[in-house]
DNA sequence: TATTGTTATACTCTATAACTATA
DNA sequence: TATAGTTATAGAGTATAACAATA
């Protein structure tokens, strides 16, 4: 006498496969950008600051959902990256401002068409149309989360 | 003059919406089994033995892609909330074989209940043909990715 | 006194390497 | 000698708390 299994288990919810895949997705990204010297989360400081115009590092920690001294230690990288400059706020000395450089800018083209690559490898099985109903309800999610998606 | 920006960036990659996503339902799922004392890899870990009746802890560490003594440290942990059973191999005795107990099988289905839960929060948004096309197409790509998908 | 950025420190997660017992 | 599991140790990543400069 079975007992009533789980008419279906963890791995056919959504979350839990979401969960997984963005590991996983997440490992490859970052696998593929350290070329470049970044980690994803440098990639995201980089977006914010290229949605954002300029910034204070406060602002940054709040919008990344991390901690301000993480910031300075992400900031001080891609500074010696060239990927951003530093200036003081002249209207309120405490504060530094954060803006992309050119460099900056073309190292967050770099980690684009890096994802666009996996992007590619990872759909290869679906149909355009499926891809892009996917990736519209992912980009929905994103944002009832509070999350960037860019549109 | 502005330069031309990026036709659209990062945040507009599916790999990019993947992994901030996933992300951050894994962290939301992890705050609501907290409750039972166990973390994403403790349910990965249940839901392993649920799906292979019986494993060593070397063949789990390669499924779940773990080192072997991050196994030890979970079956511990799962061993004193009496979610499993460890047992010596008679034929290999040095062979520890995992098996889940009725307790076990009871947190895997507050874990599984939890994540149905977050899948409703999450998916509130969409119709059941969007939240029912997005499932399939996310478990075509957890399995090409070699992840369980319970199918 | 409050706030921004920084530094110092500690904690969590996980892997690698050394070790024990079986084979 | 080789393998399963365990223990000891170390590294990455990130947070919390103390501190300095400025408001």
């Amino acid at each position: 006498m079975n007992e009533v299994k789980n008419p279906a288990g963890l791995p056919s919810t959504l979350s839990f496969r979401l969960g997984t895949l963005g590991s996983a997705v997440a490992d490859r990204f970052a696998a593929r950008i350290a070329a470049y010297d970044l980690k994803p989360k440098h990639a995201g400081l980089l977006t914010a600051l290229s949605l954002e115009q300029v910034a204070s590092q406060q602002e940054l920690a709040l919008r990344l959902g991390v901690a301000p001294s993480l910031v300075v230690a992400l900031a001080d990288h891609l500074e010696r990256l060239g990927a951003i400059e530093r200036l003081r706020d002249p209207a309120d000395r405490r504060r530094q401002v954060l803006t992309l450089t050119d460099r900056g800018r073309e190292l967050l083209r770099d980690c684009t068409t890096a994802a666009r690559t996996l992007d590619e490898e990872l759909t290869a099985g679906l149909t355009a149309a499926e891809r892009g109903a996917f990736l519209r309800v992912l980009g929905r999610l994103a944002a009832d989360a509070g999350l960037p998606t860019g549109d």
